[in-house]
DNA sequence: CCCTGATTCGC
DNA sequence: GCGAATCAGG
């Protein structure tokens, strides 16, 4: 697979919503998450949100010294050197602008999986699922994994259990179904046929 | 372990 | 330019 320019807009478009590297690659299709990111960074798209990238002050690269080893050792991962100067001189900003605030920027890169503000999936209500469903739940719920929203990942079961306000919150975590964004107990109060509704609600 | 992006460097 | 291997981290 190359780089078309189809397949570059394509990772133009789902970069700038946010998409991971490996969502991209799997819509993409012949190309690893790494490539994705490899291609994100010659495009000079790696900031998300979109600058435009002054590099005028380009890092001399620091020219590997002797490195007598055969098989490459980059230690030199932690210190990046990004390219920090300070200046001899004493930069002094002017006062009036020092003392403007930082123009404080946009974050929103990434999409969050559950929006804040936005309605939390529909809660077990006695009335609303079957009581066996209910057991299963209250059963399942004893041996949530507890993860944090960080935590959650497309086969985890993202059904918020406790109060988002306090401290005891977290997400069920389990198994998620295949395709679906619950575990096989949460899937079951999630999606139920039209008909059970209707037939068990008041 | 699952996942994320960042970086290096042989090709 | 490309991307696997690796790194660093949530």
């Amino acid at each position: 697979m190359s780089w078309t320019d189809e397949r570059v807009e394509t990772l133009k478009r789902m970069w700038s919503e946010g998409q991971s590297a490996s969502a991209i690659a799997k819509e993409l299709g012949g190309v690893t998450r790494n490539a994705v990111i490899g291609k994100v960074h010659r495009l000079g798209l790696s900031n998300r949100t979109e600058e435009p990238a002054e590099a005028a002050a380009a890092p001399a690269a620091p020219a590997s010294a002797p490195a007598p080893d055969k098989k490459a050792v980059r230690k030199p991962a932690a210190a990046a050197p990004r390219a920090e100067t300070p200046a001899p001189e004493a930069p002094a900003p002017k006062p009036a602008e020092a003392a403007a605030p930082q123009p404080a920027f946009t974050p929103v890169p990434r999409r969050p999986i559950v929006p804040a503000g936005q309605p939390l999936p529909p809660q077990p209500s006695a009335n609303e699922i079957s009581p066996e469903a209910l057991a299963s739940v209250r059963e399942v719920e004893k041996r949530a994994r507890k993860l944090t929203l960080m935590e959650l990942t497309e086969r985890t079961c993202k059904w918020p259990i406790g109060d988002p306000a306090t401290e005891k919150f977290w997400f069920c975590g389990l198994p998620s179904q295949a395709g679906k964004p619950y575990c096989e107990a949460h899937v079951g109060v999630a999606f139920q046929p039209m008909s059970s509704r209707r037939d068990r609600r008041r």
